[in-house]
This record gives structure tokens, C-alpha cells and sequence, in this order.
DNA sequence: TTATAAAACTTTAAGCTTGAAATAAATTCC
DNA sequence: GGAATTTATTTCAAGCTTAAAGTTTTATAA
């Protein structure tokens, strides 16, 4: 999916619009976690995990992150598990509804994000020093339109 | 990594840009992911390497491939595995450099992949239907300037 | 030569990912 | 109330992914 199209005709300016961001968010995506493993001995789906969890300090239902970050739920499943094992989360058994339970980041995991978000965007800034703050502001406008016309129609 | 900003500051607007960029294409993946899955029963990996194979007639090393779809050398070896089981792609020893071997398409892969492609084409189309042809081509162009600065520095 | 290094791959261990099946608790409907 | 359904989550099997270590072959150089 990251080679070009394979002949001539329309809608093959989309297709490579496709292959190009693709190309873009892969290799972004892969400096950013050889940087997250060599800096802080992590991984990228923790960081989301935590990014996300650091957004809501009420906590967050399992279902809440799967849906949030776009990923299956026994993918978070096996997430928060190794993260719980680092002591860096926890799930709180909940009174109302006993088949779920509350994650929340634990002090010792917001520190620990904290400054991992901290180095992680000076990274972002550094690895997008191409784009002008300017020309950074148009293109997520314009990535917007990506979103609504199909997404989440059924 | 799919979470936006902690706080405001210089270098949010490259931050939210790859939030939003990482959303696409996410996204967009999951959905042709499913699609290739459901209607042709094979997988996003197996479709990167037939499209690189089906561009390459003459064959590519398993090192052209890995450096071609940004992955790593281990993670290509599976993929051929794979495909070599399925019949859709070749391993030819060479009797040049005996470490090597051609990695080429079948007749039966190269059919299998032409249909396949025309569907991912019209996917790609409808799943980025709300840019426009015009459009597309700008951001294209935008895109460029992801690369070069840092990439591959080293 | 013939040791040494480099290159091309494969293997391995650990972790990520999905879809489907299984479990368990809450809700809905007679 | 009790059966049937829905919801929230976990478990499972298969496959993808990487970095690191191992194998085999080729190239370099003393």
C-alpha cells in the first residue's frame, strides 16, 4: 500500500495523495518509537494509552480508550495489562456496573508522561521542521475533510 | 499518539497536524484493512509486497523490498514466506550472489493482484471522496516537504 | 592465501493487532 | 420474577512488527 499507482487515470490523484500520507505517518511513526524505546524504554501504544489516560484524570472505561484510540478492545486489553504491571496504571473495580472498571494513570505514570510528552513534542516539531506553523495550521484544516463522509456511516 | 496536545505553546500546530495526520491514515488503514480482508482474504502487509513485486517484473531482492516499504528485513521474510505458501510469489536462487534469491509474482499473483488493485483503487477513492482531485494534488504537494529534512540523515 | 570484515538473509523473543469466541453482568421484555 | 438480549470485557489464534542475534556467502586486505 506504499507503492504508487500501477497505471494512468481517475482517481489516481487520490490514490497518490493516499500512498504519500502513508508513506509520511509510517516514517514519522517509526523514528517516533525507535526514539520512545532508546529514550524512555517504551512503546508507542503505551504512550497513546497514556496520552489518553492523562486527558481524563476521572479515569477511563476500556471500551472509552479502545473507542478513543481507534484500536480493538483486547488490543487495550493487553496494553493496560503490561502497563499495570509497571505500576504505571490501574483499574478500579467499580460499584455501580461490575463489569468494568475505572483506568486511571497512577503518580507515578503522569510523571512518567509527562515527560515523555514533553520530549515527544519536540520531536514532532523537529521531525516536521519542514512545515511552517502556517502551512502546519492550513493542512490540518484540510485534513478535516477526510473525516464525515464515510466514517462511522453504518 | 492519537491524543492531541497537553497544553498550549509554540510547536502545537506541527503537534496537532501529526495527531490529525496519524487519524487519517489510521483510519483509512483499518478500513481498507477490513475490506481486503473481507473481500479478498489477504491482508494490508501482503498487498504492499505484491504491489512493489507487481512494479518490479524483473524481481527484488528481499532487502530492495524491506528498504522499498520501509519495514524491516525479518518482517518481509514472514510476508514472502506467506505468499511462496499461497502461490502467489517465487523465490529464484540466483547464481550470482548465493545469499540472494529474486522474489518475483507468479502468473497466478500477478492476476490476483491486478483485480485486487482495482478495487483498492476505488476504495481509496470513495474513502478520500471529500477531496477534492484538485485538492489532492496540493496536498500531495504539501506532503513533499515532510521528507528531506531529516530523513534518513544519518 | 587466509583471516577479517561486510552484506544478505533468517531466526528468535517480545510485543502489537485484529476478529471471533467466551464470560459475566446489566437490561429488557414477557 | 425469569428468560432473552445487550453490553463490557477478556481470551484466543493467527498474523504483523521490530531489534538483536545467528548463518551463510561475498568482498577486502595483510
Amino acid at each position: 500500500m506504499v507503492a504508487g499507482p500501477t497505471s494512468a487515470g481517475p482517481g489516481k490523484d487520490r490514490l497518490r495523495l493516499w500512498i504519500r500520507l502513508l508513506r509520511a505517518s509510517r516514517t514519522i511513526e517509526a523514528e517516533l518509537r525507535e526514539r520512545l524505546k532508546k529514550e524512555f524504554d517504551t512503546t508507542l501504544p503505551r504512550f497513546d494509552v497514556m496520552a489518553a489516560l492523562y486527558r481524563s484524570p476521572e479515569g477511563m472505561l476500556m471500551s472509552d480508550l479502545s473507542r478513543f484510540l481507534l484500536v480493538s478492545n483486547g488490543n487495550v486489553t493487553g496494553i493496560v495489562d503490561r502497563l499495570v504491571s509497571e505500576g504505571l496504571v490501574t483499574r478500579a473495580r467499580r460499584n455501580g456496573d461490575r463489569r468494568t472498571s475505572m483506568v486511571r494513570l497512577t503518580e507515578e505514570g503522569s510523571k512518567s508522561f509527562a515527560a515523555i510528552a514533553a520530549a515527544h513534542e519536540i520531536w514532532v516539531g523537529e521531525l516536521l521542521g519542514n512545515v511552517s506553523e502556517d502551512e502546519a495550521r492550513r493542512l490540518t484544516g484540510m485534513l478535516k475533510s477526510f473525516r464525515s463522509n464515510w466514517e462511522g456511516r453504518e
